[in-house]
DNA sequence: TTGTCAATTTAGGCAAGACTAATTATTGTG
DNA sequence: CACAATAATTAGTCTTGCCTAAATTGACAA
């Protein structure tokens, strides 16, 4: 007399792993991920998603609706932030105490998250004093399965004349980190938009009393809160 | 008009990693490996050992002689010292800083092993000075392949009224560890051998001033240094 | 020398997870 | 409405790494 989905805590290979982050991330929209979507995320054909997509749906950790599209179950969705709690508290550490920049942790992180205990995870997670977001900016979800919902919005997004702060970075590139890195607009600064290009063109900040012209590309990355709460 | 074995730097499995340490650890002795050693080591079936075997063979990773055992080759050996070296940094760096026991690294690091990068191994090795010993006492393999010898006789060798410190636990297992630190015989304790009982009889030492009764079996573990060198 | 037993290897299979090639749905357009 | 383009799925194959059952080898004792 079961209900849905049988309680199988079974061994998650490092691919069910990655699927379900990949889903989750693509999913975080409201529209449910579509196999494209998830092959080019993960760089594999889309034929092998196909096959995966089955098998998770198998063991309920998702939902599949033929050529629509998959979204996580409740159970896939505990998954997946349990491996978004580890990738961010392990970059944290890793920047941390160990001396990472923020542009290399990435794929540090993305190895080790599938290798860690959950012991290990609460202990870096106390060594930091339990931060909530990660050193791009990113939320850390809680143990618990709860992740923070922020209201950024993009810097590409803010009208001229506003000043906003930038709280995260969203990316994974190593060289786009590095350069925002080197444009001194890393999460935590504030900044002014003094002009803005249309048609995607250029932005021209003032960060910290200086002027700074960025690409539409980069500033779609950062994403900021206004001053004014 | 290459020579022998093909420089192919292919990516290893997890599988090929402990295959190669426990190859590394059995035929350590002087003894080539047999495959029901490793088969007992690695719980799996001895017909699993056997195809592994040849697939390692023919990588060049070891030598096979059929019906008799196997050894690894000088690129074998490198492989199997890097393991040994990431696991015994990765467990003196748990318990130097994320508050592990002694008794509870072996899991942790029988998984990050797989999983840190070289960088990541320096820097914990960077963090911690550069330690020459695990907290069992196990010597840690030097980046460049070399790994200090210590003559160390078991405790149930060392004859009645020597004394001798206690360098290493030779042992893995959660349960003996734990007994071994209750009983105050950890790496780096100095013991005075008081009584020996024959056929594999009870051992009574001294420690810290207190007499003390062992088993034969945890004196085995126990390698020990003569006081006078 | 031969027989027996244990260790080992071979034979044959299975599951996960990837791929390419071929087929089927969906969707947007004329 | 029909048709082409695109997206997704099915079909069939491959590799890794494990398994069990069956054959083989080696070693030791009678």
């Amino acid at each position: 007399m079961r209900m849905t989905a049988q309680p199988v805590p079974e061994p998650l290979t490092r691919s069910v792993e990655d699927y379900l982050k990949a889903i989750y991330r693509l999913s975080s929209g409201g529209h449910p991920a579509s196999t494209s979507q998830i092959a080019q995320r993960l760089e594999l054909s889309a034929p092998s998603v196909s096959g995966m997509v089955r098998r998770l749906s198998d063991q309920g950790l998702l939902e599949h609706v033929p050529y629509k599209g998959v979204e996580l179950t409740a159970e896939g969705r505990r998954i997946a932030l349990r491996m978004l709690r580890r990738h961010r508290l392990i970059e944290a550490y890793l920047v941390a105490f160990l001396d990472y920049a923020w542009d290399t942790v990435h794929d540090e992180a993305e190895r080790l998250e599938h290798a860690v205990s959950d012991v290990l995870v609460e202990r870096m997670a106390h060594a930091l004093g339990h931060p909530r977001v990660d050193p791009h900016g990113d939320p850390i979800p809680e143990a618990d399965g709860s992740i923070a919902e922020f209201i950024h919005v993009p810097l590409c997004d803010v009208a001229v004349g506003e000043n906003v702060t930038i709280c995260r970075a969203d990316s994974t590139d190593a060289g786009r980190l590095r350069y925002i890195a080197e444009a001194h607009l890393m999460p935590g600064t504030p900044v002014t938009v003094l002009d803005r290009q249309p048609y995607n063109g250029p932005i021209t900040l003032e960060v910290a009393g200086v002027e700074r012209i960025i690409g539409h590309e980069i500033a779609a990355l950062l994403l900021c809160a206004r001053e004014d709460q």
